[in-house]
DNA sequence: AACCAGGGGTACC
DNA sequence: GGTACCCATGGT
């Protein structure tokens, strides 16, 4: 256990930023994230000190490098233009938000099982699936996320258990594909953005808008930029059907999430309220 | 209690 | 290359 101060690192606005599936926030207020085969707790001493339920070598080891805590994300507000006010209030609203680096693997299944469901379904859905599938993380009451065999070997049935309705081939397809090595997630990270696209869209229940997730969120490609139903809404409310995402090339991913993020807020609605009248 | 959710596959044209 | 329609199920 050891405490830090971080700048822009909001452990509320990342864990509800629907980008990640399990951080979850305890009753004392800290948040709990569990990934690669291990836990941590954070809490927000006092704004900006963080306290980690780790030692320092995980940190230093793993968890740091999770959080993205290396990036000045400061740098990407700076190449926002003053003239676009929505971008600047997304920016305010989603203070603190981080891209995490998440793995390939989690994150493609997580995001292959996201379709038409809404965040906390999602959430729960992944948590049903690390209970059943996934192996006891020791000295916690926590899951891993289960590996390509588990969730290959795993029967539909089994996997509608754990509310995936339709979904359930998609997910023990990829797995197998996966499993096999006929698909290797490694050989995938050498790829370029263009070709990695292609080739997660390969897998069933991959199209455009989860392979996009799983390339900004599971491969940390920053360029990649998912559109969903509420990114397409505010493409055509702000920015006249289509964001520029090549004014910012190489991180317009990173703008996506404070713009998802931002989308879904009441304060949105009544941001663009006063707008229009004003 | 209806409504909608971080969409993809398929069958058309 | 676009479009209409279906797909299960939970959270609000």
């Amino acid at each position: 256990m050891f405490t830090l101060s971080i700048e822009d690192f909001c452990l509320e606005n990342i864990a509800e930023s629907g980008q990640c599936f399990r951080m979850t926030k305890e009753t004392d207020g800290s948040y709990t994230a569990v990934a690669g085969g291990r836990v941590v707790n954070i809490a927000e001493i006092r704004p900006q000190r963080f306290r980690f339920s780790c030692a320092k070598a995980a940190f230093e080891g793993f968890w740091k490098n999770y959080f993205d805590l290396g990036t000045d994300y400061a740098a990407f507000r700076a190449q926002v233009p003053p003239e676009d006010l929505f971008l600047h209030a997304a920016f305010k609203a989603a203070r603190g938000m981080r891209i995490l680096r998440q793995e390939p693997w989690e994150t493609l299944i997580s995001f292959i099982l996201s379709q038409r469901k809404s965040i906390p379904a999602i959430r729960s859905c992944v948590e049903a699936l690390c209970r059943r599938f996934g192996t006891g993380i020791a000295g916690t009451a926590a899951y891993a996320f289960p590996t390509p065999a588990a969730l290959a070997r795993a029967s539909i049935a089994e996997l509608k258990e754990c509310a995936l309705g339709y979904r359930a081939p998609y997910v023990k397809k990829t797995a197998e594909i996966i499993a096999e090595g006929a698909f290797s997630l490694d050989r995938a990270e050498e790829l370029p953005d263009e070709a990695l696209l292609e080739a997660l869209k390969e897998l069933p229940g991959v199209g455009v808008k989860v392979a996009s997730c799983a390339m900004l969120f599971g491969f940390h490609r920053t360029a990649a930029f998912p559109r969903d139903v509420w990114i397409l809404r505010v493409e055509n409310e702000e920015y006249g059907g289509r964001f520029p995402d090549e004014r910012y090339p190489g991180c317009a991913g990173v703008l996506q999430q404070y713009m998802f993020f931002f989308a879904r807020q009441r304060q949105y609605r009544e941001w663009r309220l006063s707008r229009d009248q004003g």
